[in-house]
RNA sequence: UCCUCGGUGGCUCAAUGGUAGAGUGGGUGACUGUUAAUCACUAGGUUGUAGGUUCGAAUCCUACCCGAGGAGCCA
């Protein structure tokens, strides 16, 4: 017999009829009318089965009063409906076979409260919880709905390498990657010698593939990696990882309003598709961990997000008579403090940010005829603050060099990137969203190490 | 990395220098088409670690470890 998942078996079109169900046990209540209720999920759903147990079943006595929380079952029996108040169907056992029990005294998930940070020690085992079902199956709708929409829109999904030489992607501290014997590093005149090292030079972890989605954007016209980010900065923050994934499409032809554009156009779908799809997740997530949520993302989703220059910013900042920690002025970048003030007192709704000072964006970035900012943006939402960051990118050659050198850099490993500038040069932008941001947003989660499967987080990298 | 707060039964927390408690989960019993079930009884703790002050430390002091909130860095 083929089993049958809880969340086709909820919608009742068996009913009546006899089926096969498998899962993990939420709880057990035992009537002495004779028989046990047995609430199952299967994580198809949030929704548990309700399971009839007559006491009359063989292995009643033996096996079924035992099932705690956590124990795995199958069974076989037939779909009805309930007599009881709470559910619609629920299945009158004929068999329940038990894989495998979970002793109570030693398993923490069971019927208690649990916090966050502790279910965070055991994240092997925090799936099992409505929270993380609810998290795993809206993230993962937002995975697939990510590749739909740059599908649909003619990206190409390019998997740019994990593994880079080039110190200098533009974005934090790095992780090294090196096979040399760490308890005796091969030296040249003082210095650590990485030619000796397994790529015959210095390499690292990622911290953004937009160098070489640029390649392909110049060339195939619009691509988009989707894939892991490391970065070894030492932030302890609820919205902070040092490993994280991120979306980066990147389009040529396009300059930073096309930018904004697609940025406020791919959030929208990414909230449509889960309010359309994951409704029964998103109610859970309104219900118990943020009331507001499901209003915020019915708002965002029908609004149209707030357009403003780093320069006009500042200035709505000064006029605000808002007392900050942080004096605003021209030239420093925007504080949390000041992001949240034009998200959730100003506007109410995203923000997008443009048009930054030259001399705290990145070197890549498309330097304005003003000579004194660049065509950026920051993306920015209540709460979460940034959550894309993004730009149409220097395609002067000149400029380019200069802004490396500025910084102090050397133009040797940049070769192949300015390259795409001197054979067939195009105007191009793009931009990366945070995709445990993105969970975090949709989600109401208050701390991102709670929306990815198994946080990697400074002195942290159990699992 | 900086600032602030915290670490006490399996879990969530109380006990503000004087005998370590409650709720919850577990066990036992009662009751029940139950659904965070309910009621009664019961077991369960070297108070994060290492020092120190004191007649006496969960409580005060020092160092360290871990966690949370905020900041910086950013997505």
């Amino acid at each position: 017999m083929k089993r049958t998942y809880i969340a086709k078996a909820l919608k009742g079109k068996d009913i009546d009829k006899e089926i096969l169900i498998k899962g993990w046990v939420r709880t057990r209540r035992d009537s002495k009318g004779g028989f046990s209720f047995i609430e199952l999920n299967d994580g198809s759903c949030l929704s548990n089965l309700q399971i009839i147990v007559d006491a009359d079943l063989d292995n009643y006595q033996n096996e079924v009063i035992r099932l705690f929380p956590g124990s795995s079952i199958s069974v076989r029996g037939l779909l009805v409906k309930s007599q009881g108040g709470g559910q619609c169907v629920e299945v009158k056992a004929y068999e329940v076979n038990v894989y495998g029990f979970c002793d109570p005294d030693e398993y923490v998930v069971g019927k208690q409260r649990v916090s966050f940070e502790r279910l965070r020690e055991i994240s092997h085992l925090r799936v099992r919880t409505n929270t993380f079902g609810a998290v795993t199956r809206v993230r993962n709708k937002l995975a697939k709905a990510t590749h739909d929409f740059f599908q649909d829109l003619g990206f190409y999904y390019i998997n740019t390498p994990i593994i880079t030489a080039s110190d200098c992607e533009g974005a934090g501290e790095m992780f090294r990657v090196t096979t040399l014997d760490q308890a005796d590093i091969p030296r040249s005149e003082g210095k650590v010698d990485y030619s000796q090292d397994f790529f015959g030079k210095e390499s690292f972890l990622t911290v953004s593939g937009q160098l070489g989605v640029e390649c392909f954007a110049c060339g195939l016209s619009n691509a988009y990696t989707f894939g892991p980010t490391f970065r070894a900065e030492n932030s302890n923050t609820s919205r902070h990882l040092a490993e994280f994934w991120m979306i980066e499409p990147e389009m040529a032809f396009a300059d930073l309003a096309d930018d904004a554009d697609m940025a406020e156009e791919y959030i929208k779908y990414l909230i449509t598709t889960v309010l359309d799809e994951c409704s029964e997740d998103i109610d859970f997530f309104n219900k118990r961990i943020d009331k507001s949520i499901l209003e915020t993302l019915t708002h965002v989703k029908d609004s149209e997000f707030i357009r403003l220059s780093y320069t006009d910013a500042i200035d709505i900042l000064k006029k605000s008579g808002q007392k900050f920690e942080y004096e605003t002025n021209w030239g420093s970048d925007l504080q949390t403090e000041h992001e949240r003030f034009l998200t959730e007192k100003e506007f109410k709704k995203p923000v997008i940010v443009t048009d930054y000072p030259r001399d705290i964006k990145a070197f890549y970035m498309k330097q304005n005829d003003d000579e004194k900012t660049v065509a950026a943006m920051d993306v920015l939402v209540p709460k979460i603050g940034e959550i894309i960051g993004g730009s149409q990118r220097e395609d002067n050659l000149k400029k380019l060099d200069s802004r490396i050198k500025e910084q102090g850099m050397s133009l040797e490993p940049y070769w192949w990137y300015r390259d795409l500038r001197k054979f067939g040069n195009v105007p191009h932008a793009g931009f990366g969203l945070g995709f445990e941001r993105m969970v975090q947003f949709v989600t109401g989660m208050d701390n991102i190490r709670d929306v990815i499967p198994f946080p990697r987080t400074p002195k942290s990298a159990e699992f």
